[in-house]
DNA sequence: ATGGGGTGTCGAAGCGCTTCGACTGGGGTA
DNA sequence: TACCCCAGTCGAAGCGCTTCGACACCCCAT
């Protein structure tokens, strides 16, 4: 293995000022700069991570805590994961994964081992258990989400909220005036996750503000729990003419679910989804969607997270706002009267 | 932050005595060992993982190499990457996480600056560009899936040359003549995935095996192509009753497809597919199913490279045999005749 | 009483890097 | 001409840990 000394000997130099090259802290002749820069390529020079981390206590590596949980949705914690660790090594950092079931001990180990400058944390819940131990810690971190009290804390997410209103609004404004929201599995509710959680507040405030009926049910993966979900819901409601969709890997089912209830999309039953676009547009029909912009948040996250490692200052809740895209799964209500009021 | 030093000056001892207890390379009296435990809980002590490191010149960390391409399917990914990293955990190991298009200078950069002591690599291709940088590496890794030429590296997988036949051998117990194969995009097959290729290889071998007709197409993930795909095999192959999938996103939509051109499942088409056990389950009818083993892939991975680093020896390649599991979608042939040769 | 072999502990020497202070020499200013 | 300053470089001191060899000390066999 290829030592600084090296590079220095072959360069003719002190190691100190190889170090100055690699780092550009201190002001270096041209000449002596490029003599360095040679020998390092000559010699396939590499510095050592663990030396550097302990010399200048920065490890250069950030820590992703992802879930791994019942009924979180697999793919965009992928795509998230992914934006994390693109945007992680463009500012040449590297990324730890940690499983959100080492809890806050995970966190705390990490961190005061020095293994990790930043933490990223994803799927909080809004009295997590994580959140008083990253207040301790003495490193920056971001949150995916945000719980109730997040104070001192920096949080990201897309604005839920926002998004189940802006479906009810969508809808309200095809003429539908009953809806219902189909959510995430119950245990993701009662786990307390923020997402879930805002979206039903979005839904229901806006329900209530444009005067339309709105319901809420959770609903489980499977095909019987659908099936059996949607048939009581339909029954128990039978002039819900929309249905917003949070629950990704329900949506495929959920359509021939309808299908077989005879209740055709859109024309029986306007659909709007919660999800990720590729997943909207794959369905027949497309779906009209809010979609979920799981690369721009960890992007976002990480560029915080730089930022906070360089004692810069970042809002301390960043809300993406949603965006609806009307495909082929909402349109008109069938009208059954036409008083607006 | 608190340092051996002061766990030493806490305890009375000199900090070698301390290592010596966290470690237990040396024997220590039980007096000593216990006041060293207590100062190091009342200290709240942990090592610093870089001097750790440095010192030792083990950073305890695995490299997982994870792609993020199209086609791969991305669940069975992260069961992975979980199962990764949870064993690794058993072992007092952490996980870095890279992505595949760093591509081998990735592997470079995070072995040669001693980041990590071993790696994990995914989705390896036939020929595969980092194969020959992962056998210069001067530390051991291990690959899911298995390059043509896997000498001098330890390789473990699903055995999906046995998977490919598998589905074929139970689609010909089951009295069908002519099978066809539905695979991945066929993006991956250009790249030269080994599991695409090896299933196809395993299906087309026990097809010819069995004296039955086997054709392969790969399917692309949207509905339109699932639809004309099928159809157009339909059409060419009027007779096919067996169908093998190995491509889980389109297994819903491929359900949907045949219900729209009239077959039954199974009554008129029995269906087979390549995927994870919950996917098949899920459907409706149930799949009939070779399970996607990541969990125990993942811990085989992680148990091999830690067998490596203590300097043991494991096999080259390592095959998991596949299991089939019959559900609901596949049936009896519809007999056309009772000839068996 | 003496020697030998454990057992338990210590001190010091690194591991490979960063960074601080100090030093040199050349150029500008007074 | 004397002085100062700055750019450019060096040496040395750590960063916090592991590990090697050395050293007591005690017990047992002689």
């Amino acid at each position: 293995m290829v030592t600084i000394a090296d590079v220095a000997r072959h360069a003719g130099v002190a190691a100190s000022t190889v170090s100055y090259v690699l780092s550009g802290k201190r002001t270096i002749s041209t000449d002596t700069r490029e003599r360095v820069q040679r020998s390092v390529r000559a010699l396939g020079y590499r510095p050592n991570a663990s030396a550097r981390a302990l010399a200048s206590q920065r490890s250069n590596v950030l820590a992703l805590v992802i879930p791994l949980r019942t009924g979180m949705h697999v793919p965009v914690m992928m795509q998230f994961a992914a934006a994390v660790v693109t945007t992680a090594r463009r500012y040449d950092h590297d990324v730890l994964l940690l499983t959100a079931d080492e809890g806050p001990d995970g966190l705390e180990r990490v961190a005061q081992s020095s293994l990790v400058d930043a933490l990223v944390v994803m799927d909080i819940e809004l009295d997590d258990e994580r959140v008083p131990v990253l207040r301790e810690l003495p490193m920056p971190s971001v949150l995916i989400g945000y719980p109730d009290d997040a104070d001192g804390l920096t949080c990201i997410d897309l604005d839920f909220v926002a998004a189940g209103a802006h479906c009810v609004d969508h809808l309200a404004d095809l003429g539908h005036r009953s809806l219902a929201l189909l959510g995430t599995p119950s245990a993701v509710y009662e786990r307390q996750t923020g997402f879930a959680q805002r979206t039903l507040t979005g839904f229901a405030e806006a329900a209530e503000r444009r005067g339309v009926v709105g319901v809420e049910t959770p609903c489980e993966h499977t095909f019987d729990a659908i099936l059996h979900t949607v048939r009581q819901l339909l029954d128990e409601h039978p002039d819900i003419t929309g249905l917003v969709v949070q629950n990704e890997p329900i949506i495929g089912p959920l359509l021939d679910v309808l299908r077989r209830l005879g209740r055709r999309v859109p024309e029986d039953m306007s659909l709007v989804a919660i999800c990720a676009d590729d997943v909207a547009e794959r369905q027949v029909p497309q779906l009209s969607s809010v979609s979920i912009p799981a690369e721009r948040i960890g992007d976002q996250a990480v560029e915080s997270l730089i930022t906070k490692l360089e004692g810069g200052d970042v809002p301390a809740l960043t809300l993406l706002p949603p965006a609806l895209t009307a495909r082929e799964s909402s349109c008109q209500a069938p009208h059954r009267d036409l008083t607006t009021a």
